[in-house]
DNA sequence: TTTTTAATTGACTAAATTAGTCGGTTATTC
DNA sequence: GAATAACCGACTAATTTAGTCAATTAAAAA
């Protein structure tokens, strides 16, 4: 079992998506900005997640990514699964040859809690964390704090080019 | 959330000693043979153990380790947080400073999920474990393996020294 | 048609963590 | 006093994560 900064990543970029994504497709540069996630990680997250056939991408300016089918036809159980590979909590792999090809002590216990962990997140969709209140109010303060870093970002620019002219 | 060998191994071992610990502490060497694990890593996991009161010490020859309290009163969610410091699954570790000082976009996500897995795992007592039939099979297998290894052992040994001799 | 945008690919690197090893010390019993 | 087994700390190898970097390709806009 492992889940790292990998899979919150992709989770956190998806739910974005899921987010921004209802009209044109969402650049990962947006969501870089947005997620505060590296832009080259995420085109290593997301090329895993388009494998998954969890995203459709689009080429191009004004291009980026799509979710591939509605948001609550995409659970998180599949987001993690694609870019960790497994949320397996045995050691085996669920091969049962822990044990010099034998199943180990606790073998059963790990399946079991294998088990539990992906039914709860296989019954969490992208739509169900869209419709809660505070993904809602988190969102609004990550959108106001892009804009005013855009309009920082601007202003700067603005700055450096009076300060070239003069 | 890091759940690998170091948390499955202390389990395992935790639960050699609740189902050989009856009579006389159990010695790592004992638990090395039986569940393939190395005799220097025991040690640093039982360090840990024993700083969390899950086990007492036995010094000196026939000594060993025993549980601390009745196997009924332990819970493999305790043995886990023993070793592995946490079985959170945030990124920011609960702290909510996940995005600059504030919550990211999934943290309620993962406190819902680490709250799922604790509450499974605090809830399986070593009693419980030892009273599984899977785990009844698989110590039986075990402890006659071991018992062939000690026979083996000696059956070699005696070879060598036969060989020695001629 | 050229430029720009943004995805796509692959190779490479740094940091962290895990899973150990090794050598020696201390306490206890026989 | 010899053997046993816990105890301790420092060190190491392998693996994984979390990235970086450079170059290529496709599509849209100019």
């Amino acid at each position: 079992m492992r889940l790292t900064t990998k899979g919150r990543y992709a989770v956190t970029a998806m739910l974005d998506l899921a987010l921004h994504g209802s009209e044109k497709p969402v650049s990962l540069a947006d969501i870089s900005g947005r997620q505060d996630i590296s832009l080259s990680y995420l085109e290593q997250l997301f090329a895993k997640l388009r494998r998954n056939e969890l995203v459709k991408s689009v080429r191009g300016p004004g291009g980026g990514y799509r979710l591939s089918r509605g948001s609550d036809e995409i659970f998180v159980a599949q987001i993690i699964d694609a870019v960790n590979e497994t949320v397996d909590a045995t050691g085996c792999g669920g091969t049962s040859d822990c044990q010099q090809g034998e199943v180990c002590l606790t073998h059963h216990l790990w399946c079991d809690l294998s088990e539990q962990i992906h039914n709860f997140l296989s019954q969490i969709s992208l739509a169900n964390l869209v419709e809660r209140r505070e993904v809602q109010n988190i969102s609004a303060r990550q959108e106001a704090r892009s804009q005013e870093s855009r309009d920082g970002d601007s202003a700067s620019q603005e700055n450096t080019l009076s300060l070239a002219e003069i």
